[in-house]
DNA sequence: CAGAATATGACTAACGTAAGTCAGAAATGC
DNA sequence: GCATTTCTGACTTACGTTAGTCATATTCTG
């Protein structure tokens, strides 16, 4: 009636509790035809594993390390605050978390040489691209230690997997959506990045573009606008870009400083018609102005999503699991003034 | 070092583990003044209980049924696939699927009747809107099963929780999208409806003309269209639809049926500019639709996330825990060519 | 076919909690 | 202050699995 357990698996195959233990976990001294004979009972018995005996009889913690940038970036502090939050919600699983200055390679380089590999069995990095960066997580797997890259990807370089949303599809979806809210209005479209140094704002960038350009040639993509995301910067260069150019259609803010679009908007609002608006991240702020129609809609990655992947991929890899090519791969969110969360 | 467990509790607070058991689960004989002393000690220690180790110790099977609709709806074949394929993911908790015909009252009212109390603690139903499955529901909810409506729900039941998407917050979203995508071009848009005598479509198409009439009046809603979820009546319906009317701007497909929209584009298309396509429910036959450009978006709710949602819900219900009151709402996912999953 | 190497079995303690029994202690009523 | 009721403690078994030890059985090697 119940879940079969191990000891009917023994009993069914005809061997002992141990033998079944030793297939289970992968132990040596199991000749391969009794490795089958088990093998053979637990799938006409349909068994599956206990997974909280399981852990529980291992007493095993996994533990993890996240190392974000500090700063005042609201999705870093998402991330941040999802976990200290709900570092309980993971069973078996001791999380703690480490904030190194934002942007700032050689203080990562150093965070994650200091990481003791005897008490840490994998680490959850925000990475910026840089050798130094890259030496120090090669050495880290070399401790034996699982690595995976949060939010900015180090390709090619020794991290396992990669947690986070594909930026050019985030950059393509921005696109589709902005194109055919201006489509029959040709004009202008301003892009507002916060440095095209960082890779996925050139990501989302070049994807914006390619879709922009193949389906929408009415409109004319100007320079991109470096924000820095700071929103006085970008309320200021907006600002004066709208000011200079009347028949602006569309605009696509890409990085953080969302909420000197804002500003921008409301000072030279009124008068034109309002150009349509897409921005990435809800925040506090970029909900207001969805709700006030200053924006018309938003990209999001979900923060909790976003750790609770990249707990499970280094659950995985760090139990020696399988992990499934795609398991880091967030999907990319629209939301509208009617279907905000 | 490790988490505290019951053992240190009891020490931390005097008295022993029979005590804190009694605490723990809420069972009778124990001073007030001795259980605030418990509960001192437990926040003193952060004390959480270890959730694997009680379910074990409790081997507690959640029985929960599941009854939905028969038929072709690939949304319900869907929630059937996401129970079947992954009725083990959920530790102590065992599902059960049974299928009725779909929209007859008399059926399901029969279902649930049939339920034995004795062998379920808790249902989740995908309800139709009568007097004899009221009748049936808040016959089973005093029989002391849980009961939770999917997808469909029933307000004023005695039916605890409701699980799926706000429908009314769907069609603004959808009128939201259209809306935006057929600015500037004034038109006609189709509503291609099932039965409006479902509530669900009902609220969708109040959702849509609301914020269609409120912030685009430049567009005109033509009469819904009733194609019943049947391909080929919308096909046939809309296609003469869009010969009577050749300035159509957009169309919001609300129901099922959508291969029938995506058949009329086809025939109906090339001379004319497309419209503007939304429609619900991300299908084989929708993603396509939306690979080759005939569709614009897709508004989606996600069965996993719907059939996890009901499971713990059901949980909580049956176990006495407090349900958080929007434990139920599902996010409105909004879907593009480029952000597919 | 002996001796060595390898497989397997039997048994045990432990993980943190639930749930029971029973005896004894403390509080209460009168 | 005695009987009665109400609390509390000590102890036990169980949940399904891990992980160990040690003895014995089986297979391989030469």
């Amino acid at each position: 009636m119940s879940r079969p357990t191990i000891h009917d698996v023994a009993r069914v195959a005809g061997v002992s509790l141990s033998t079944i233990d030793r297939v289970l976990n992968g132990r040596s001294g199991v000749r391969s035809v009794t490795q089958q004979r088990v093998a053979d009972a637990m799938r006409e018995l349909g068994y599956e594993r206990n997974a909280a005996a399981a852990n529980l009889a291992r007493r095993r913690q996994d533990r993890l390390l996240f190392i974000l940038p500090a700063g005042t970036n609201s999705f870093m502090r998402g991330l941040e605050r999802e976990l200290t939050q709900r570092a309980d919600a993971w069973q078996f699983t001791s999380i703690s978390v480490r904030t190194v200055p934002a942007f700032d390679d050689a203080a990562l380089a150093e965070a994650l040489q200091a990481v003791d590999a005897d008490k840490t069995d994998g680490v959850a990095v925000v990475a910026t691209d840089s050798a130094v960066v890259r030496a120090a997580l090669a050495e880290l797997r070399n401790r034996g230690v699982a690595v995976v890259t949060l939010v900015f990807d180090l390709p090619s370089s020794r991290r396992q997997h990669f947690v986070g949303i594909d930026n050019v599809q985030a950059g393509r979806t921005a696109a589709s959506l902005l194109g055919r809210f201006c489509r029959g209005r040709p004009g202008q479209i301003v892009i507002v990045a916060g440095s095209m140094l960082v890779r996925d704002h050139a990501e989302r960038r070049l994807g914006f573009e390619q879709v922009l350009r193949a389906e929408f040639p009415e409109q004319q993509v100007l320079p991109p606008l470096e924000g820095l995301d700071d929103q006085d910067i970008v309320a200021a260069e907006l600002e004066a870009v709208l000011r200079a150019n009347p028949d602006v259609t569309g605009i696509y803010s890409l990085g953080a400083g969302t909420r000197g679009v804002a500003r921008a908007l409301a000072v030279s609002g009124a008068a034109l018609p309002r150009p349509s608006v897409v921005v990435h991240e809800l925040t506090a702020h970029s909900r207001q102005a969805l709700l006030d129609g200053s924006f018309d809609a938003v990209i999001h990655q979900d923060p909790a999503r976003e750790i609770a992947a990249a707990v499970s991929v280094l659950q995985s890899l760090v139990q020696g699991r399988p992990v499934e090519p795609d398991a880091g791969r967030i999907s990319i969110e629209v939301f509208l003034r009617d279907n905000l969360p």
